[in-house]
DNA sequence: CGTAGGATTGAGGCTCTTCAAACGCGGTGG
DNA sequence: CCACCGCGTTTGAAGAGCCTCAATCCTACG
């Protein structure tokens, strides 16, 4: 289960130039810090389920998460992969509805929470932070509109060469050393993110893997050819 | 192109109940009225083109819009299908950025204008709008994310029932007359809403006819059994 | 009454899915 | 330390679902 051995004050976080919070200022900042709790959420671990209600919103400090639709088959539809710095839950406590989607945790996380009502207060106090908010749903929207238009037009193997570019900018946020960035996901979940079976996704990797666009070690992929995966995905 | 010989206060508008302009004040909802433009659009005629820059908001008065993105070859894939009382183009005003997507005329239409700094200053001045506008797009996201997944987990005749059920929906807004809705699209328009080929739409929507789930007179579709519609959808 | 754009039908083929089986690799207990 | 176990990965084969291309039919409209 989750534990609360550990607190970061929002002022000391090391994502909080990233963070959704970064324009709030100092008061707020520390109103928040004040009210929250953080949380270590271990792999395989849900911070919230699709169909429940929200409680408040989780800033994530450490590791990613996957947000995913289940279908009516079973199958999961992965809708974002979420990394440090992202703010998760917000919509539908805003939208005043249940969570459309599950949040779980593909490793070991740290996730500060805050709870729905000091966010709200802000969020009424703040109108910046209300517009902040507000543009950043609007953006997502758009990106939205695109990936709706990938998934009805591109073939798999175009979405997949799209899929391992967005994937090696969510991984390399990481950065710690700067070698290359490598992504770690189990090939279903990749195949959840594309729309696919896994076996596709495999052989497809296997394709990539001969066209020396990609290397391979274990399930870790490393992307050598973004030009080429470009050119692959048709994004112009 | 597009004509002015009309002018519709926003405190006539038949459709203001159902805007989202509709929780402004009467100051505010006087000053957008005061600054707008009406114009007629004709079947065909394009509102704003993808990757063009915002320089306002439209307000549907009569008719309805098709939206949709153009992919790498070509093909239209329709995001939505807005209706009167729809506001368009203001998130991308919202996010500063270009168009995301192209708004086309299904039928001639009225729409109002709004420019780009009295909707801005609106949004300035009422946080309740602001917020009002949050809480539509955060809906939205949730109803994108859905989209998302169906497209990546349903089959064509599956999307195709969910489709036929969304629009009777959007073309029962009319119901002038209480008669069975009629939902009035080339299949080509409806093939890009699915998300497939125009001809796979005509020979599952043969199918349906057979199965006595729709009837057909021409293009004009109307919906007989709903249900039946929602259990192929697979919708719960 | 002629024409153009949309609707329909048919045939063929390709992409992708599904099912089944074998293979690795990391972790665990003896 | 090593053999075993189990999950995730990989490979193969067969077939379903869709797409594409091409031809024909319909129908609204000038």
């Amino acid at each position: 289960m989750k534990s609360s051995k550990f607190f970061i004050e929002c002022s000391d976080c090391q994502v909080k130039g990233r963070s959704k919070f970064a324009g709030l200022c100092e008061k707020d900042l520390d109103s928040i810090s004040y009210n929250k709790s953080c949380a270590e959420y271990k792999k395989g671990q849900v911070l919230f389920h699709e169909g429940t209600r929200p409680l408040g919103v989780f800033c994530i400090n450490h590791g990613k998460i996957k947000v995913y639709k289940v279908g009516f088959d079973g199958k999961e539809q992965i809708i974002q992969i979420s990394k440090p710095g992202d703010l998760l839950g917000y919509k539908a406590m805003i939208s005043e509805e249940t969570y459309p989607v599950t949040a779980e945790a593909l490793e070991d996380t740290k996730v500060c929470f805050v709870p729905k009502g000091d966010f709200l207060s802000i969020l009424d106090e703040a109108p910046s932070f209300n517009n902040m908010l507000l543009r950043e749903a609007c953006k997502e929207l758009g990106i939205m509109a695109d990936s709706l238009t990938s998934l009805a037009q591109k073939s798999v193997r175009e979405r997949l060469a799209v899929a391992l570019l967005m994937l090696k900018d969510t991984y390399g946020v990481d950065g710690i050393d700067d070698g290359p960035v490598e992504i770690n996901l189990t090939r279903e979940d990749l195949a959840n993110i594309v729309g696919t079976a896994t076996e596709t996704v495999i052989r497809l990797l296997h394709d990539f893997k001969q066209e020396k666009l990609i290397e391979t070690k274990g399930r870790k992929i490393r992307v050598l050819e973004p030009k080429q995966l470009i050119k692959i995905g048709q994004l112009y």
